[in-house]
DNA sequence: CGTTAGTTTGAGAGGACTCAAAGTCTGTGG
DNA sequence: CCACAGACTTTGAGTCCTCTCAAACTAACG
C-alpha cells in the first residue's frame, strides 16, 4: 500500500463546514501526516492518552472498550471521517476506549498539540470543530432513539442504513456488541430473511 | 415570580470553558433576555424552527417528540444548562422536537441571530460552543452505553445519578419514555425496593 | 368533591438472553 | 495444495425480563 500524501479528502471535509484560506491550508498540510495500519493492529491503547485524531482515507477503524473482559464496539469509522477517543483527545486524560483496525487502513493524523495551535490561531478551526461535532451529535441522538424503541431486527436495519458503505465488512460479533444485542440473536435475525 | 436580569450564572457557565472579556460580557448582556414559563406551557412547537436557546435559572424544561401519538421524552434540563432543539437551532430547519415546561420555569434565552453575531465577532464563543458541546457529547455517549447493556433497573439507577438534582420532580411516565421502558416496568422497579 | 392525570398491580405472551454444541471460514505450515 | 488450528457464525433448548392489555387505585386541581 503506497503512502501518498494527498489531503484533498480532508480539505473537502473541512469545506463542508468552513472556507479554507490558502494560509490555513498550508498550515494544515504541514501538520497532517499519513499513517497506515494493518488489519488487527492496535491504534490506541486505553492505557495511554489519545494524542492523535485520525482521518481515514481507506479502510475501517473501530473504537471499543472492555466490559467483563469482552470487547464492546462503540463506533466504526470508514473513509472521510475522523476517529479518536473523544474525551481523552479533547481533555488530555485517559479514557476507556481502545481503537483498532478492522481492515488494512490508510489514514492521516493530526496531533493534539498541532490542533491546539490551529485552534489558537485560526478561529475558523473552532467553527469547523463545533459544526462537525454537531453533525456527529445528531447521529448519536438518532442512535439513542434507535436503542430505546426498536427490536433487535430494527436495530440491525438501522445499522445497515447508517453504515451502508461498510457494514458487510464488519464481523458479526462486533456489530452485535455495537447494537447491544448478543451475537446469537443477530445471527438468527440475519438468516431468518 | 419576579423576573430579575441576573446573568451571573450564565457567565459562570461560560467561564468553565473560556475567559470572558469585559467587551464580550457586555455584548452578551445586551443579547440575553429573561423569560418565564408556566408548568405545562409549550416552549417550542416542532412545527416551528427553534430560534432560541434557553438557559435555565430555575425549574425544568424538557424536550420530547411524538411517536405513535405518544410523547417520548428526549432530555430534561435543569438549572444552569442550555436547552434547544439542537439540529433545528443550529441548522435553522424544522426538526421533530418539542420543548415544554415540567415546572414553572425561569430562564434566559438568546436568539439565533444574536448568537451568530457573537460567533462571527468573538472567536472564543466558538470555542465555548465547541467545548460545552463536547461535554454534552460525553453524557450522550454514557447514555448510549447505559441503553445498550443494562437492565431496566440499572437504567433507572443510572438516570437517578445523572439527574440527581431533578429526578424526583419528573413524572414517572416521562422518565420511562426517556429510558425506553414502559411505565409499568418502571413502577414495579421503583416499588420493589 | 368530582374529574382527570398519574401510578400501581395483575396475568399472560413473547423477544432476547444464556449456555452449549456444531458448523463454517480463513490463513498458515507441512 | 492439502490439512489443521483458531476465529467466526449458526443452531438448539430452556429461562427470564420486559412488554401488552386491563383494571384498580391515588393524587392533584378546579
Amino acid at each position: 500500500m503506497s503512502i501518498i500524501k494527498k489531503t484533498e479528502n480532508i480539505f473537502a471535509h473541512f469545506e463542508i463546514f468552513i472556507k479554507l484560506s490558502a494560509n490555513l491550508k498550508s498550515e494544515l498540510s504541514k501538520r497532517i501526516k499519513p499513517i497506515v495500519f494493518e488489519k488487527g493492529e492496535l491504534v490506541l491503547d486505553a492505557n495511554n492518552i489519545c494524542t492523535k485524531s485520525y482521518f481515514i482515507n481507506k479502510g475501517i477503524l473501530r473504537t471499543y472498550f472492555l466490559k467483563e473482559g469482552k470487547e464492546i464496539s462503540e463506533y466504526f469509522c470508514g473513509s472521510n471521517e475522523w476517529v479518536n477517543s473523544p474525551k481523552s483527545f479533547i481533555l488530555n486524560i485517559k479514557d476507556i476506549y481502545y481503537i483498532d483496525a478492522i481492515e488494512n487502513t490508510q489514514a492521516y493524523y493530526i496531533n493534539t498539540i498541532d490542533l491546539v495551535y490551529l485552534f489558537d490561531n485560526f478561529p475558523e478551526m473552532e467553527r469547523y470543530a463545533r459544526l462537525s461535532m454537531g453533525s456527529v451529535f445528531g447521529h448519536l441522538m438518532e442512535r439513542v432513539t434507535s436503542l430505546r424503541f426498536t427490536s433487535a431486527k430494527e436495530k440491525y436495519n438501522h445499522f445497515r442504513e447508517t453504515y451502508a458503505n461498510i457494514y458487510p465488512r464488519i464481523p458479526l460479533g462486533m456489530v452485535a456488541s455495537y447494537l447491544g444485542i448478543t451475537q446469537e440473536t443477530l445471527s438468527r435475525i440475519r438468516t431468518e430473511k
